[in-house]
RNA sequence: GGGGGCGUAGCUCAGUUGGUUAGAGUGCCGGCCUGUCAAGCCGGAGGUCGCGGGUUCGAGUCCCGUCGCUCCCGCCA
């Protein structure tokens, strides 16, 4: 199989000459046939015919081939035979046009190649644990723990590169518009994102402990009061949840903030860094994007962060069933439910692949799911059509749109929000199944019109959606009724992006902590700092932050943020690379005034750490020395 | 915390109903080879079937446990 590596390239400025090279290997383009030139990098490939040896040098620019000739350079040529993939050289010779027969169109460089004069050969490789020339699958964790390989690869290099690009993007976009980066600290108090908190022991203040910044929410509206009025930075985040293909326990953000705006502001600065941002790679959108409030979002996709690429709508059956003698649609829309339902279209679903969708949607909630498919006569082949009457089936496919041949898929719950969202996962799992996402759409739309809480049954109180320093809209007094100044911007069904306006009224703050259950002794311990900062007169303020490493991913296409960072963690929150996280000295333990309750560390598995495992052994491992393995 | 999938040669995978000596491609090693570019041809090495236990005359295959990877729910913007 062939590597990305083969056709890339990368055009840089050419490097100062010194002993090693004075071109990138695809800079070659640039210079004149015949010239002398000196080149570096890692030998990708290698095709020796025992006469000539060609060999395919890679830097980071792309592919260049080398061609020694045993009777031009005998010497090199003789060294030429024993090198190995990913061996390191510097290669001087003269460029030379190839003759036409033997031009690569595969290679930006296939025009041309080194004629090899002198070899240095800088550093050996050892066979390597997989192909670095070929973009094949490799088993995720592997690729972690040589995560220096699968850089050079021609699958993450690019991405590496792109996210690069995407970051300069958003500070030129934001430094024109008179912008300041600041940064923020890491060592912080616990933030009231409500995500669980990374802790850092204090050494020097025994029992006291810093929490990582889940972001820098609170220092970015103090520099507000601070006079700073446009801020951004290129922010670390920390959130100690599990991970998923979206969510890494540390993340980054392009964190803004704003002094004397509306939330328009908010929205025209948040457009222009995403319409260059996506443009640096490839994806033209239209400005200003569409918007949908959070209302709508829920009701027809399922979801605040609906997926706009494809159809498959939900449509609400309230009506339809009004007066079902069905009695599983009665008691649940005489309980305050709902009955809600996807037309599917015209599909082959078998009865297990009904079984297994039926299964997906109580995973998400929801009691069941209702199946028919809409016959000629408008009769339906499905369980209940036998307790439903002409009128109610003729109703339900004229609400639907559903055609002869459509498959109806429908929940009823009562619990409207759990019928909704398990629809919407049904309506992602459906467009996944069907392949129905044109490959290059992308489709942006801001949720807007959020309520401000929401009631969490388990605790029994109001829980702020975004986080309690929005701003409200409407009467404080009725916390359902209060709605929020906040904006979330999503792309392809991924939250990349959110944002409010926040409060700058003591008073108001003060109420909105009350509300949500914090009281003024617990305000003033937690946030007392705000609040103090809040009475020296705080300008109306709001701002935004952006997902960079989601951003990154959907732009590359990638499946997994894992691919738009350089060394991510894997989906239990270990670094296959370093061996983080591990056991540590006890005396580092016993200086950070800590005692462990965990039993001694379970050393890794044998055969995924690897016999040659380069991770930290045994003595850096257990706290007490007690590591059985290893 | 819970559910699904995966774990067999360095890598990517196949392996039938539990039955002979566990295969393929690629990589690796050796030889040949002066215009290849996924070079080609010939030969060779390479396996704790993740780990532990059990059932069985017999386990890669069945059962239990465990570890790792991955997707999802819970959790988390």
């Amino acid at each position: 199989m062939s590597s990305a590596a083969d056709g890339r390239h990368e055009p840089l400025a050419p490097p100062r000459a010194n002993a090693y090279r004075d071109t990138w290997a695809t800079g070659a383009i640039e210079q004149p046939v015949g010239k002398e030139i000196a080149v570096s990098g890692w030998a990708h490939r290698r095709r020796d015919h025992g006469g000539l040896v060609f060999i395919d040098l890679r830097d980071r620019s792309g592919v260049l081939q080398i061609v020694f000739h045993p009777e031009h350079a005998a010497e090199a040529h003789e060294q030429a035979g024993s090198l190995r993939a990913e061996d390191v050289v510097s290669v001087r010779g003269k460029l030379v046009r190839r003759s036409d027969e033997t031009i690569n169109p595969n290679l930006p460089t296939g025009h041309l190649e080194l004629q090899a004069n002198e070899l240095t050969i800088l550093a050996r490789s050892e066979t390597p644990p997989f192909q670095v020339d070929d973009d094949g699958h490799v088993d995720e964790s592997l690729r972690l723990k040589h995560r220096y390989l699968d850089l050079r690869r021609g699958t993450i290099a690019p991405i590496i590169a792109l996210r690069h690009r995407v970051i300069q993007k958003m500070r030129e976009v934001l430094n024109e518009r008179d912008f300041l980066e600041v940064e923020t600290p890491n060592l912080t108090r616990p933030t009231p994102e409500g995500a669980r908190d990374y802790l850092v022991p204090s050494r020097v203040r025994p029992g006291n402990w810093y929490a990582l910044p889940q972001s820098p929410q609170l220092y970015k509206q103090l520099l507000m009061m601070g006079g700073i009025e446009r801020y951004y930075q290129i922010a670390r985040c920390f959130r100690d949840e599990d991970l998923r293909a979206d969510r890494q326990p540390e993340f980054t953000q392009l964190d803004i903030e704003m002094s004397f705006v509306e939330g328009e502001d908010v929205i025209e600065v948040t457009e222009a860094v995403l319409s260059a941002v996506l443009a640096e790679g490839g994806i033209h959108v239209e400005t200003p994007f569409q918007r949908m409030c959070y209302a709508e979002a829920m009701g027809r996709f399922g979801s605040d962060s609906p997926d706009l690429r494809y159809g498959l709508e939900i449509v609400n059956l309230d009506k339809v069933f009004a007066g079902s003698e069905f009695k599983v649609f009665a008691s649940v829309l005489s309980g305050g439910g709902t009955v809600r339902a996807i037309n599917a279209g015209a599909r082959e679903l078998s009865r297990a692949d009904l079984d297994e969708l039926t299964e997906f949607v109580r995973g998400h909630g929801a009691g069941g799911l209702v199946w028919a498919f809409v016959e000629e006569d408008g009769g339906w082949r499905s369980p209940i059509a036998k307790f439903l009457s002409d009128q109610e089936r003729a109703d339900a496919v004229a609400a639907t749109g559903a055609q002869t041949g459509d498959l109806l898929l429908a929940v009823a719950d009562t619990d409207v929000h759990t019928a909704a969202t398990a629809l919407g996962a049904l309506r992602r799992n459906l467009a996944d199944r069907f392949e129905l996402v044109q490959p290059g759409d992308h489709r942006l739309v801001w949720v807007v019109d959020f309520p401000m809480l929401e009631w969490n049954e388990g605790e029994k109180r109001w829980d702020p959606l975004h986080h309690p320093f929005t701003a409200p809209r409407g009467d404080l007094s009725d916390p359902a009724t209060l709605m929020s100044d906040a904006y979330d911007i999503v792309m392809d069904g991924w939250e990349i992006g959110g944002g409010s306006l926040r409060i700058n009224d003591p008073v108001v703050q003060h109420k909105i902590l009350e509300v949500i259950g914090i009281d003024a002794a617990e305000a003033q311990e937690r946030f007392g700092f705000l609040l103090e900062a809040l009475k020296y007169g705080a300008p109306p303020h709001g701002g935004l932050a952006l997902g960079l490493d989601r951003l990154v991913a959907l732009i590359a296409g990638a499946d997994s943020i894992r691919d738009a960072i350089a060394f991510p963690k894997s989906a239990t929150g270990a670094d296959p690379l370093t061996g983080a996280p591990a056991g540590v000295d006890e005396r580092q333990i016993r200086d950070l005034h800590l005692v462990s309750t965990a039993p001694p560390p379970v050393a890794a598995d044998a055969s995924a750490a690897g016999p040659d495992s380069e991770a930290p052994d045994a003595s850096d491992l257990g706290a007490s020395g007690a590591d059985p393995k290893v």
